[in-house]
RNA sequence: GGCCCCGUCGUCUAGAGGCCUAGGACAUCAGGUUUUCAUCCUGAAGAUCGCGGGUUCGAAUCCCGCCGGGGUCACCA
């Protein structure tokens, strides 16, 4: 039987990146056992909808460098994939449930069922139930109610006295009462379905094999199996995922801490592979010591049997900046080029280039790229790449203890770099060069470079100084020592 | 509170009865390379495997109890 997996974000707000550690396995599975992998748009809730949300969801995973197979913008065997457009297809199998005697109508108004919680809460009941008020009423009174068009809603008859056992993979059996299970609304009065009715409908009518999904699911899926038994269905594997936690606490995921939407992430200059290479690990590992994954190799070996069984995982943020940082550090630097000016194009992220060619960025870049975290970080290191420096002259004299020495030694590296031709302004010529002069004068090479470094740079801390000079251009080195004699 | 899940270094984790004097990675610290910062390399510290009982010649690994943490109890997903 072929695989297929889906994912089903819901139009209530930007991607989470929780969410988008389990898109990452539906889909890792999905191609791993040559399936299908589905997005379904699960736009259910009118309440809560967010204009445009489900446009950014789908475009921020293809940011991430996932396509699906099936599913909005593309169709596909099962369309629609906007369950707002298969409204229909709920209401025929509410009924459909109500016929078998699994479901019934239900009348009660949202003030009454506040009212009865109240009540149970009061009473110190240890959980609020519905009190299944409609369950028994005259056939004649529902007619008469459904005749007049009373509000109503459809509710699963959870039956008495039965065990349901979901069977999960990484959790193994777990057993539930359906005593404690309450008759869950499968239909809400304005014609939509529930997320219980709509998402286990779409499962079954998509085909879908193996349901991932995050572990606060569990308590409903009794729920879920009973829709499925109700409609004499075959069962999707179950599959409950570890939540995410903040780091330090036991709290979820937080804006105070960082990025929490997938889109953030990518905003604050992390690099997609990055992140999704971090998440892998976030609950699967393929239990070896490799932990540099693509997302091929990551399809190739992610195996259900590895998926890490405790409840809340750390998102460790420290982690990933490593991983990004990794993956600046070892990219193809023209690549890495195109990316970082890709990035500060679709963010609008001044980084400081002004007019200057992507192939001095690039130079620029390889020079500095190994003190970068995240893209961000360019701006910040680089400004003396692209402008005049600021050179602050205590600080300057400060490295030689006086200003006459210092103005000596700046003078005459000037004297001799402007000996160097066009030519042989390369980082290794220079360096023979210079250390040569070095030894000649008897220059302390800490000094000496120091002064040099921050005549061009302004700064204390650059890329080693030849590089640094080589990225610059003769030109430029010249003008900026002359700049320090006075 | 009821029900359910989970529990190995600070964190992500390896571990499926003897390979464990519990391994790796991030973070931390120290040394090395070096003109600065960073990278890189080496090393150190860091987990009596939540606790207590069993079972066994032998348990992080099996069983029981306890404790702790989390989830969930909506016409939200």
């Amino acid at each position: 039987m072929e695989v297929r997996t889906r994912i089903a974000p819901s139009p209530t707000g930007e991607l989470h990146i929780g969410h988008l550690r389990t898109l990452l396995y539906d889909y890792a599975y999905a191609k791993k056992n040559n399936g299908k992998f589905i997005v379904r748009v699960e736009d259910t809730d009118r309440t809560r909808f967010v204009e445009g949300s489900m446009d950014r969801t789908l475009d921020v995973i293809i940011d991430y460098g996932i396509m699906w197979d099936e599913g909005p913008r593309i169709g596909g065997p099962h369309e629609p994939y906007e369950q707002s457009k298969r409204l229909g297809i709920y209401k025929k199998h509410a009924e459909e449930l109500v016929a078998k005697g699994h479901g019934y109508y239900c009348f009660c108004t949202p003030e009454r069922l506040e009212k009865m919680r109240e009540e149970q809460r009061a009473s110190g009941a240890p959980k609020t139930v519905y009190d299944r008020h409609c369950r028994n009423l005259p056939p004649e009174e529902v007619e008469k109610n459904l005749a007049n068009k009373v509000r109503h809603v459809v509710r699963l008859k959870v039956p008495a006295d039965e065990t349901v056992v979901l069977n999960d993979l990484v959790h193994g059996e777990v057993v539930f009462d359906t005593n404690e299970i309450d008759d869950a609304v499968l239909l809400k009065s304005d014609g939509y379905p529930t997320y219980h009715l709509a998402a286990m409908v779409d499962d079954h009518l998509m085909e879908i094999t193996h349901v991932l999904r995050g572990i606060d699911w569990m308590p409903s899926s009794p729920v879920h199996m009973l829709i499925y038994k109700s409609f004499g269905w075959e069962l999707p594997v179950f599959v409950h995922l570890p939540n995410l936690k903040e780091m330090g606490s036991n709290q979820k995921l937080s804006k105070r801490f960082g990025a929490v939407a997938a889109v953030d992430f990518l905003q604050d200059g992390f690099l997609a592979e990055a992140v999704l290479n971090f998440l892998m690990f976030l609950g699967w590992n393929p239990g070896t010591e490799k932990e540099i994954y693509s997302l091929e190799e990551f399809t190739n070996d992610f195996s259900l049997e590895k998926l890490q069984k405790t409840d809340l995982v750390a998102f460790d943020r420290e982690k990933l900046t490593w991983y990004n940082g990794y993956y600046i550090r070892n990219m193809d630097v023209k690549m890495l080029g195109e990316r970082l000016l890709d990035w500060a194009e679709i963010y609008s992220v001044d980084l400081g280039t002004k007019d200057r060619s992507p192939d001095y960025v690039i130079k620029v870049l390889e020079a500095v790229r190994e003190r970068m975290k995240t893209l961000m970080d360019f701006a910040d290191i680089t400004a003396y790449f692209f402008d005049k420096p600021k050179v602050d002259r205590e600080m300057l004299i400060k490295q030689s203890g006086d200003e006459g020495r210092m103005t000596g030694i700046i003078t005459s590296f000037n004297e001799l770099l402007t000996t160097v031709s066009y030519d042989d302004w390369r980082k290794d010529n220079l360096d023979r060069i210079c250390h040569a002069h070095l030894t000649a004068n008897n220059y302390k090479p800490k000094e000496a470079f120091m002064n040099l470094r921050i005549a061009l740079s302004g700064e204390t801390a650059t890329p080693p100084i030849f590089d640094t000079m080589e990225v610059l251009g003769r030109n430029e080195v010249l003008e900026r020592l002359r700049a320090q004699i006075r």
